[in-house]
DNA sequence: CTTGACCTTCCAGTTACTGGAAACCCTACA
DNA sequence: TGTAGGGTTTCCAGTAACTGGAAGGTCAAG
């Protein structure tokens, strides 16, 4: 199979695979013009991996994945322990965008948005006025 | 006023402040010892500066707004404008968390996490199971 | 034997900084 | 006067996870 091939089959782009290759989460064999050959536990791998990846999980957590993938004897509660900390992770980051989003809402709320150069965004930016205290 | 108090003043860390004068978002003074000499509209702007990338604007973003704080003639539509780009972008990604974190979380409460190797998580990082079919 | 579609490697760029090295400056203290 | 310390300067490299593009090799069809 050609990276074309494996592209198509994995969701993955002809870079990112070569990319993979680069930092060692796949080890495709070559043919001799020097292309790279996959087989099908090749495609499997990166399947996995596009899978992890679209789930959120870094490259690193990725490859810890699919080592505990490839480990007959691993334990459960060392892939679990990693989706935990990475569901604790998205909640975070969730609930900070939601702050972020109760702030940026109220402003936008607050701008009338016309031709006019006054504007409650650009104020909260300024920050305190202290010159209005006059 | 020197880096460090501008730094303290700011919020921002002097690496930060450099960093913004090389991207042409504050052009600071020098002194005669080279030193950067910033005065309070210097603090202002990256106080303003600070304020907007922690509500989560790009720094293409900020500059602009930059641009239009000290625009007069400014209309407020421009700034509700990228300011509800921001907004619509931000429901966006929490979206796209949220559906991660449902997935997640279901994998995460169907996975006993002990020390057998059994694991629906790495099993919906495979994949359909073709052989499961018999 | 040429054309076009693949494939290869390598380098640069992306975002918004951060860390670190080497060197310069300033102040205080002995 | 010398020096120790803290500040400051510049510049280079690295981060995460790719993506784009250039230059060149390979292959199948006609």
């Amino acid at each position: 199979m050609k990276i074309a091939d494996v592209a198509e089959a994995s969701g993955l782009s002809a870079k990112t695979i070569r990319y993979y290759e680069d930092i060692g989460l796949v080890r495709p064999a070559r043919g001799t013009n020097g292309y790279r050959a996959f087989v099908e536990t090749d495609v499997h791998k990166l399947r996995f991996l596009a899978r992890a990846r679209s789930l959120g999980f870094s490259i690193e957590e990725c490859r810890t994945l699919l080592s505990l993938y490839e480990d007959r004897a691993r334990a459960s509660a060392d892939v679990k322990a990693l989706a935990e900390a990475h569901l604790r992770r998205i909640d975070r980051k969730i609930a900070e965008l939601e702050g972020l989003r109760g702030t940026l809402a109220t402003l936008v709320a607050r701008c009338h948005g016309d031709e006019r150069p006054d504007c409650p965004i650009l104020d909260d930016l300024a920050g305190p006025s202290a010159g209005d205290a006059q």
